[in-house]
DNA sequence: TGGGGTTAT
DNA sequence: ATAACCC
């Protein structure tokens, strides 16, 4: 088989999906070559292929694993394999794994309907994210092994920047192997590969790096998941959700238009929300093509320039952002919903659960935020997404001790949180909420900055502003700005 | 609708 | 501080 390796026959596939999709499988082997196409004039490398400078165009891979919450539960709990398992947040099944899929089980519905439709579902509670956030970061970290720019999307999504991994194994391939060249995995719209054409060359080359991916998140995780390899990270993205679960699709360009025409409406576009979508069906787009065709002069005076152009490009499959790598996290946050929570006491006791959790976090890993943030969401039958916040700087004092054990840190930012609530909440009024959260962000990494070096000079919190009497006192008292 | 995240304004 | 987007 020229396929490369599907990890699927492991975790188990059905055998009807794999039957209807062998069809459209990569034969590149065979299907490379176009008759009348010119052949390799300069043996022994492939630098031929690469005009100087005109090759601007990327390999990305999106990586998106399967049911990522059940299948975590899954490795912590091997009894669960098998069975149709669910994962709960409240009264709500967030995700599920394919054997709840088959029995007719979906994401995010109420717990109730779920037991209905299947009442052999074995649930698990999932409102603890600690182990689905390690594993995501292990994910993360085992790509960032193939090549450095790892854009995160949630927990169970990244995007891959695979240009120059590709571009450093075509100059290492002889141009008698090329003919041999094969992709891995799925060609979306089982398009003609042609061997002559460098791009069609570098994102094949791109699915074999993705197949290795996904082999080494199975190998050392235990992780399957499906991957999309094309030009942009919307392409990516798209092409990423054909065969599923476990499978991965390489998308060549001719058929990006058939890709994105596939959209059935255009809040499926990645970047599109549900607000935009509202707003477009308002001025009559509904369809992809409605969008593209769409007056781009009046799209602009309606959703302002930025969000126009922008999301009209992506109607055309265009997307220039490039893979951003993520890094280390830029905030910590801790949030619990709950029916009602009407009194201070009672607010102040789960804003410290809150918190206790979130210096654990911090604690582990080693910078120190300089910003903390309280969220509330009020109870209203409408607009019930909506919330409000107030942040203020966490006082230099209180950052010091952050890392040191024994000492409390707790009371001195309860205190400040409980500020802010005051702040939002009028509690000398009845008042109702739905949700509490909180923030830790602005994370800087530990001072290690000494006397008499530029970097002491710069760092405001050593340098002259913090020993200054005014500063000092405005740290202290003000805590509503930052 | 949960319990998270990000960037832009 | 909010609003939009993503999962």
């Amino acid at each position: 088989e020229q396929l490369g390796v599907e990890p699927a026959e492991e975790a188990g596939r059905d055998e009807e999906e794999d039957a209807a999709q062998a069809m459209e499988r990569v034969e590149a082997g065979e299907a490379g070559c176009s008759p009348g196409a010119p052949a390799p004039e300069e043996p022994g490398g492939l630098t031929w292929l690469v005009p100087e400078g005109s090759s601007s165009s990327r390999v990305i891979v999106h990586v998106d694993l399967d049911c990522f919450y059940a299948q975590v539960e899954m490795i912590s709990n091997p009894e669960l394999k098998g069975k149709p398992l669910g994962v709960q947040q409240k009264y709500l099944v967030v995700t599920c794994n394919y054997e709840a899929r088959k029995l007719g089980v979906k994401k995010l519905m109420n717990v109730r309907d779920a037991k209905e439709k299947c009442p052999q579902l074995v649930l698990v509670n999932g409102e603890d994210l600690t182990r689905y956030r390690e594993m995501s970061y292990k994910v993360t970290e085992l790509l960032e092994e193939f090549s450095p720019v790892v854009e995160r999307l949630g927990f169970d999504e990244n995007f891959v920047d695979l240009t120059e991994m590709v571009e450093k194994r075509l100059q290492q391939l002889q141009s008698d192997e090329l003919s041999a060249l094969t992709g891995s995995g799925h060609v979306y719209n089982n398009q003609y590969i042609n061997l002559h054409d460098i791009v069609h060359i570098r994102l094949l080359v791109g699915s074999q790096i993705a197949a290795e991916m996904r082999e080494a998140m199975y190998n050392q995780l235990g992780l399957t998941g499906c991957a999309g390899v094309a030009s942009n990270k919307l392409l990516a993205k798209l092409v990423s959700g054909i065969f599923k679960p476990n499978q991965q699709t390489v998308l060549l360009p001719e058929s990006s238009q058939v890709l994105i025409q596939s959209l059935s409406h255009v809040k499926e576009m990645p970047g599109i929300g549900y607000k935009t979508a509202k707003r477009l069906e308002a001025l009559g787009i509904s369809s992809v093509l409605d969008l593209q065709t769409f007056s781009p002069k009046i799209l602009e005076k309606e959703l302002g320039i930025s969000v126009a152009q922008r999301i009209q490009k992506l109607s055309f499959g265009e997307d220039n952002s490039p893979v951003t790598p993520s890094g280390p996290p830029q905030s910590f946050s801790e949030e619990d919903s709950f029916k009602k929570c009407s009194s201070e006491v009672e607010a102040k006791n789960k804003i410290e659960e809150l918190l206790a959790s979130l210096l654990n976090r911090v604690c582990q890993d080693g910078r120190k935020p300089h910003t903390i943030r309280l969220i509330i969401r009020r109870y209203s039958s409408e607009n019930h997404c909506s919330r409000e916040s107030r942040q203020c700087p966490i006082p230099s004092h209180v950052i010091q001790k952050l890392g040191t054990g024994n000492c409390d840190v707790m009371t001195p930012m309860v205190d400040i949180l409980m500020k802010l609530f005051r702040n939002m909440v009028n509690v000398k009024m009845p008042f109702h909420l739905t949700l509490l959260s909180v923030c830790l962000c602005n994370l800087k990494a530990l001072n290690t900055a000494k006397k008499g070096t530029i970097d002491y000079y710069l760092t405001p919190s050593l340098s002259t502003t913090s020993r200054s009497g005014k500063r000092s006192f405005k740290m202290k008292d003000s805590h509503m700005e930052d």
